[in-house]
RNA sequence: GCCGCGGUAGCUCAGCCGGUAGAGCACCGCAUUCGUAAUGCGGGGGUCGUAGGUUCGAAUCCUAUCCGCGGCACCA
């Protein structure tokens, strides 16, 4: 016998290996008929599997938050299915359910043209239409390979293999069709039901490996109610009006051009966005003790083949070409490092200069893979706002949670309060002793733990040099973007030569901190302008206001505004033209400037202003220099405002 | 870099079973002085990404290449 508990409490004893099906008939016919799989002590199972022990069962239904899974699950199934009805021949491999909901991987010659999608979606319909039974069953390792070997299925083959020896291999059957599988699934194809919908296709590798075969994906999504997948396709829209490309054209910030694949065309407007960012994070380090520095654009070769870099990231550098008069390789810098190390050691260093803190707005330039390239948010040249903090062994865990309470104060300030921390251990590919690596990494951690911040292991994902905490903001399209980073570095120093001299008057190699806070400034304002959909609060706007007059008889009063504006050190623009106050209205608004001043006869005659807010209807009328004062006050950085 | 898709006026896009380019918005001109998200009328503007090829004829078909988009791989 097998005593189960029931969610309402209740206890009872059932027969050892029932199955969940027979339970839920027994209770009643309806709870069978809607129940699409159960939890056995909170683990979804196959609602025909046998119970053998004791335990707490639940029944889920298809609304059930759990059973979301289970319907994205079925549905790759199905749609597996699908493609090999249509296109026999093709082999199928791996199909998961991922964040917002599943994708199918494909091996055939021809791969899938966005056409095919909604071929597929209407075979199955069909399928989900026949509502065959999922049922399980289990192979003998062999007979699972001889079977898919016999079908053409390599991939499953190789697969069957992977599996742990200790592990059954499991075959879900729905009708005809049968696909290996880990499952859970729900009672039959039927329960799938219509909220689904089949995204693109996509190139995938096989095991995520570039040196493995290409696979064709198909991307798709499901839900339990149509609702919910319009809501999710809505959502999907709303988030591509925040696309900071589009918003980046709209608001005249930058601009991309054939001739310079991955680098930014900064406009006036996003140049001063640009610039704001930079005097803010001038301001911050400052006051943390650093002082600003610059170091060259181009240095020797030789000098990254002794960091190491030629040798792990060449072809991702961009070198100059030999020519005639100077046989010298020259490379543009990929990092700002190996310059502040010379810094470093221009003149004997004591030890009671450390902890020595260097920064720079270094512009630094890599060959990123052309796919890799994505607006703002991956380019191949990018300012860090960089810096290194030399310091002796002891001193590691100290500044390192130095530069981690930094680096979350900052976010902050820009309304990020929800970063994710990752610790990156020792690659494969790395220089240095395993000892060494010891020691960092266990200085780093203490530094961590002392932030009692939340964080997750990012295993063997460290820099060559040593290993980094990353800290990642999520965007509006629910993309992750690595921005700030702290990393110990126990190598470079010493190959580069750095030393500084003890309290006993030896040499000791200093340890390094890299650090950077936005990462990229490049990429933050990307993240930034999804973040906030393209309304900057009023001290990153590059036009804090537009002064709009609604009749030339208000022209004076606002070139008299334009000038009271100015001496508050407000950004604010005139817009005079024989225009209707509702095509200026509409046109600034587009451009996503935060305040528009609006002056007729009326305000003219008053000495008032009439202030709309983005975003926002209705508008507030007062005295010129009362409403200068109050967006000046506004407009003031939150670190000012501290201070 | 790999797989797929795309590149036509400043922007969004139509034309693409070959016959030599079109719309809306934007821009310019004129009129309008009009109270909070598009005033009316008129006008200018494109070697159809680039280079080859097929053809009497190419934006339309083919090849190469560049750039972009969606993924994958990569990200010091």
């Amino acid at each position: 016998m097998v005593a189960l508990t029931f969610p309402d409490g209740a206890r009872r004893d059932y027969q050892d290996g029932i199955s969940g099906f027979d339970i839920a008939k027994g209770i009643s016919p309806s709870l069978a008929k809607r129940t699409v799989a159960m939890a056995i002590d909170g683990a979804v199972r196959d609602l025909s599997e046998a119970i053998v022990a004791d335990g707490k069962i639940e029944f889920l239904s298809r609304e059930d938050p759990r059973a979301l899974e289970l319907i994205r699950h079925d549905c790759a199934h199905v749609l597996a299915e699908a493609v090999q009805a249509l296109w026999p021949g093709t082999q199928v491999t791996i199909g998961p359910v991922i964040e917002n909901g599943f994708y199918y991987d494909f091996f055939r010659n021809e791969p899938f043209t966005p056409d095919d999608l909604p071929v597929i979606e209407k075979k199955m319909r069909e399928i989900i239409a026949r509502d065959k039974p999922f049922t399980r069953e289990v192979w003998s390792r062999d007979e699972a390979k001889r079977v898919f070997r016999d079908k053409g299925e390599l991939f499953k083959v190789e697969l069957v293999d992977a599996i742990p020896a200790d592990q059954s291999i499991n075959i879900y059957k729905q009708g005809d069709w049968f696909d290996l599988c880990r499952g859970p699934h729900m009672t039959s194809t039927g329960k799938v039901g219509n909220a689904f919908r089949l995204m693109k296709v996509a190139g995938a590798y096989w095991r995520g490996d570039s040196n493995r075969e290409m696979l064709s994906r198909i991307y798709g999504t499901a839900f339990a109610k149509q609702e919910d997948l319009d809501q999710y396709l809505k959502n999907l829209e709303e988030a591509e009006k925040r696309d900071h490309r589009k918003l980046g054209r709209e608001m005249d910030l930058f601009h991309f051009q054939e001739e310079a694949p991955g680098s930014v065309f900064w406009h006036a407007k996003g140049w001063t966005l640009f610039q704001l960012l930079e005097q803010y994070i001038r301001r911050r380090q400052v006051e943390a003790g650093y002082a600003e520095v610059n170091s060259p654009q181009l240095m020797d070769s030789s000098l990254w083949v002794t960091t190491g870099h030629m040798q792990a990231y060449r072809d991702m550098m961009f070198l100059t070409e030999h020519r005639a008069d100077d046989e010298r390789v020259y490379a543009i810098k990929p990092m700002n490092c190996p310059g502040h190390v010379q810094i470093f050691k221009n003149g004997l260093k004591s030890y009671r200069e450390l902890p020595l803190k260097i920064a720079e707005f270094g512009k630094v330039h890599r060959f990123e893979p052309s796919g890799a390239l994505h607006g703002l948010m991956r380019v191949r040249a990018f300012t860090q706002d960089d810096a290194h903090v030399f310091i002796t062994e002891a001193q590691i865990a100290e500044e390192a949670l130095k530069i981690n309470d930094l680096i979350l104060s900052i976010y902050e300030d820009f309304g990020f309060s929800n970063v994710r921390i990752k610790f990156s251990d020792r690659p494969d590919k790395r220089i240095g002793d395993d000892a060494v690596w010891d020691k960092a990494e266990a200085a780093l951690m203490a530094a961590l733990e002392k932030s009692k911040r939340p964080w997750t292991l990012n295993k063997g994902e460290g820099a060559f040099y040593g290993p980094k905490l990353e800290y990642v903001l999520r965007d509006a399209i629910g993309r992750d973007w690595q921005c700030g980073t702290v990393q110990v570095d126990l190598n470079l120093p010493g190959r580069l030569g750095a030393f500084y001299i003890d309290e006993h008057s030896n040499k000791v190699v200093p340890v390094m901190l890299h650090r950077a806070m936005f990462g990229s400034l490049e990429r933050f304002i990307g993240v930034m302008i999804e973040h906030y959909a393209g309304h900057l609060p009023l001290w990153l706007s590059p036009v804090q206001a537009v002064v709009a007059t609604i009749t030339s008889d208000a022209d004076d009063f606002a070139r008299e505004a334009m000038l009271a504006a100015g001496r508050t050190g407000l950004r604010v623009e005139a817009d005079l033209r024989n225009e209707k106050i509702n095509y200026k209205v509409r046109e600034h608004s587009l451009a996503k400037v935060p305040a528009m001043l609006v002056l007729g006869r009326k305000e003219a005659t008053e000495r008032t202003v009439s202030i709309r807010r983005l975003g926002k209807e209705g508008q507030q009328v007062m005295p010129l220099d009362a409403a200068l004062k109050m967006l000046a006050e506004e407009a003031i950085p939150p670190d000012m405002r501290r201070a």
